[in-house]
DNA sequence: TATCGCGTTAGAATTAGTCTATACTTCGCA
DNA sequence: TGCGAAGTATAGACTAATTCTAACGCGATA
């Protein structure tokens, strides 16, 4: 993904395009992946990038609010981040704990009950979770 | 649920019963619900049992891998176990956080691709977000 | 009674994430 | 060019869930 590419993502979704968010946005976005905040800011720093903490934190925080990216809350005891927004399922690896997208375009639901009076559908997602066999 | 039923269910999944375990399968199991350690620590200390923080951290975590209860990570920030444990999927709602049961007898899923080669499944779950509409 | 093993405990340690107060950047406007 | 406001970034303090540690209790068995 190209440096355009980031930047016309961030104004797709409304993030004006800070330094220090291209950063992020390079390291979150240049490919489909599931990255916690930390491993974002282990990445920044490899790349002699210095970003602080609080920004990476406001930053994730800004994208998921916007939709840039996803929030993943698959291992409990860290956020991922996923880079792939449209919506799509997951195979989780409870022994590895690898994450790995299932396009969801062929997959198919039915007979699930009504949703409970007054709300309405926000997400549907299918987790499967995994291990060696 | 009796006592009785406790101290079989504890037996069944080989969890040998000591007072404070029957105490937090006391709580957590009595009813279908969804509570967080800290909420199980309130309600000991309500009903003026005197069990560890400690205690009820090693408590879940034996149950959880007895299959005794399940783990449920829908909210990121607390861990919550599950008093259902036969295959179920959830609402869950995002402004409330209130967690919802979706029995699986009547759900069905299509069109999933196989699984990554050298894995089999452990399970499969829905979660539906909701919001009010 | 001595000891062994398991379970429990208080409190310290860890750690992801949030908050706060300060400083920097940008940009409109006089 | 200078100034102020709004928006961002930052270090470091703080919070809260969970884990760890090291000591303690206690029943069973030799």
């Amino acid at each position: 993904m190209s440096r355009q590419d980031i930047l016309n993502r961030l104004r797709e979704h409304d993030v004006s395009p800070t330094s220090q968010r291209i950063e992020v946005a390079e390291v979150l976005l240049s490919r489909p992946q599931h990255l916690s905040a930390d491993q974002i800011i282990d990445r920044l720093n490899e790349l002699g990038s210095r970003v602080s903490k609080a920004t990476v934190y406001n930053t994730l925080k800004l994208f998921s609010k916007n939709g840039l990216v996803k929030e993943c809350n698959v291992d409990p005891s860290r956020r991922y981040y996923d880079s792939t927004t449209h919506a799509h399922h997951h195979f989780y690896n409870v022994e590895t704990g690898e994450l790995t997208d299932i396009p969801e375009d062929r997959v198919t639901i039915m007979g699930l009950p009504r949703l409970p009076n007054g709300t309405e559908r926000e997400s549907v997602e299918i987790l499967i979770k995994i291990k060696s066999s």
